[in-house]
DNA sequence: ACGGTTAATCGAAACGTTTTCATTTTGGCG
DNA sequence: CGCCAAAATGAAAACGTTTCGATTAACCGT
């Protein structure tokens, strides 16, 4: 009643527009107030969702820019139950595979309307876990899930508990979830073969503690597939794990080397391991590719940063992020079904290091 | 009246625990039912304020494990208008400086019981805007943010719209807001001076356009410093501006080259530029260290990962985003004041490329 | 045995929205 | 001129918490 019925305010008020009253942000209801109408109305202006009349959309559209109101996400979330927030578990976003994933996983989701809540697990399940409650208590709309691909009990109960959640890089064996993946099995198929075609015949497996994500065994599996179907002997000496890569440039060739068995060829798990191969081999005296060939796995944009650049495989992270991003948006829509796969295929890319 | 009052269930009832019963998420309404209990009561078992005694505290307990409660966190956010959200706004994660940079945002965020929304602006102001308003409606606690560094009116009034911010990397210039940075300009002063009394002294520098994000003009300025200190005769043909250089790893060296200028040193604005600028040089032939000396800025962690590795300049990414979230939080929670200016100091490293 | 203090518990309001349903206003048409 | 349908608006409930103030229960010393 003793409101002011309009908006103009008074004469004396020179400034642009009133400062917030009580320095605590607008809500819906102080614009309701200025603009002398219902909180419905304006819910339904702000909303876009028509019927109202010209006259009251213009009156309130001055009242929310007046006030600067905006609307307060959180409450909206409560009420239409829908926060528009992904979650996006990944052992390290500083490992720039996982880096690039997630570019592409916030690029699909923001152009949909979604943004992404970043989870470094650090590789451990127990942080795994720890992550999946907090963004089921979060309420996200769903979660995309990079794992070091261990089963584990818990997972299980918090993967069916509801909330729609893609698997992406690598199943976890035993967890029945849509997932996207690359055919790993076949690229590293198709990259020791190429090794073995060019005359190599002493290729060796080096792969790193850290990755159980990036779908190990498959890639092995491919290797020993090349093997087998060439009539390469397989020799178990040739098959090396090396220490985390990433957090401390290691030695990886090394032991190869000090093992003082021979090789003429390198097949990494994935670039970063290449990478670091190269390192050690040319630290030590050899060539690449003149002495030793090499090849990686993943075409991390790095690889391709030095000369010559990395023969690798390339499985087009930026296609995983995308098609794992639509598909977990479709469930949490629920306008795609549960427990899909899809598999993106990857292909050798020829640089010069083999 | 009807319902049930313990909640030991019917006698028939076999599994380990009853299913959610309308398949909605159990709330604190319905421990409260099944515990016999009011809600406030339940509240204050969940959130461990005390005042309730064994007996309850252990039935409360009960239901909640029966039900799988997990309170909802959007709703509590509303009650308690806090998030526990942090935004972190940065050009492009896919870029390991800004990876590295993320990894220990979140981890530093982690540890103090905030998650963290990623945002990749792509470098345009448009996109840093947009997500500074998403931001503040998803009512983020607080928004770390590396921008590109230009001045925009938008950013100014969001930046002051009562939302804490810490901007991370680089100042924007005429943005009065709580910064942490590394000393860029003494950094690059200590790099060049390194190159000249190395005994070189046509040295470039070599920038790229992606990166006003990265202090450029510090460390173009502390080039020019130490040129100045050792009266080396200052060659603007020598400064030459490269294109992006993640998105497509780009001719970089090559202009220099072309252009048929002399130089025996570059010193690159940061590694990415550095590592590029290398390629190239051994691509036409080039040795390094032994033709030229390249050096970098930042210290991202492929830049060792490679034979030589790059002589470079370590900001203590690490470091600065942890620094960074420290002090946004420190906002967030009132206990810190504003516009204060943090500096990571940074100090060469040397590889083996200068 | 009794008032008074403390501890435990409850009821209800509030946070800022969306949405359903009822109500009012408008306009068209007989 | 009046009636009815359609359009515009408003009132209030609901979302799931936290928290304040009130109520009840228990206890203790005199």
């Amino acid at each position: 009643m003793q409101a002011e019925s309009a908006f103009q305010g008074t004469p004396a008020m020179a400034e642009p527009f009133a400062r917030d009253l009580r320095d605590r942000p607008a809500t819906i209801k102080d614009v309701a107030k200025l603009a002398n109408v219902s909180i419905s109305t304006v819910s339904r202006v702000v909303n876009q969702t028509g019927g109202v009349s010209d006259e009251l959309t213009l009156r309130i559209e001055g009242a929310i820019s007046a006030l600067r109101y905006r609307s307060n996400g959180v409450a909206r979330a409560l009420r239409v139950n829908a926060t528009r927030l992904l979650g996006f578990i990944v052992p390290s976003v500083a490992n720039p595979t996982f880096g690039a994933l997630a570019q592409s996983v916030e690029q699909t989701a923001n152009e949909r309307g979604y943004s992404t809540i970043l989870c470094n697990s650090g590789g451990s399940v127990d942080n795994e876990v720890r992550y999946l409650r907090l963004l089921i208590k979060q309420q996200a709309d769903g979660i995309l899930f990079n794992s070091m691909g261990i089963y584990d009990q818990r997972l299980a109960n918090l993967t069916n508990s509801g909330i729609p959640v893609v698997v992406v890089g690598r199943k976890i064996p035993g967890l029945p979830t849509t997932n996207v993946t690359t055919n790993n099995r076949q690229g590293a198929f198709d990259a020791v073969s190429y090794l073995i075609n060019k005359g190599h015949r002493r290729i060796a497996f080096v792969f790193g503690v850290y990755e159980s994500a990036t779908a190990l065994e498959d890639r092995y599996d491919g290797y020993k597939d090349a093997l087998r179907q060439y009539r390469v002997p397989f020799d178990e000496r040739l098959v090396v794990k090396v220490p985390n890569v990433l957090d401390s440039a290691e030695e990886a060739a090394r032991r190869l080397i000090d093992s003082g068995v021979a090789f003429d060829g390198v097949f990494a798990s994935n670039d970063l391991i290449a990478l670091s191969v190269i390192k050690n081999l040319e630290r030590m005296g050899f060539r690449v590719p003149n002495d030793v060939c090499v090849m990686g796995y993943d075409m991390i944009p790095f690889s391709q940063m030095r000369y010559p650049a990395l023969s690798t495989v390339d499985s087009h992270l930026d296609q995983l992020g995308r098609e794992a991003t639509i598909q977990l948006i479709g469930l949490a829509e629920g306008m795609a079904d549960n427990h899909s796969e899809t598999v993106v295929k990857s292909e050798i890319v020829l640089g010069g290091t083999a």
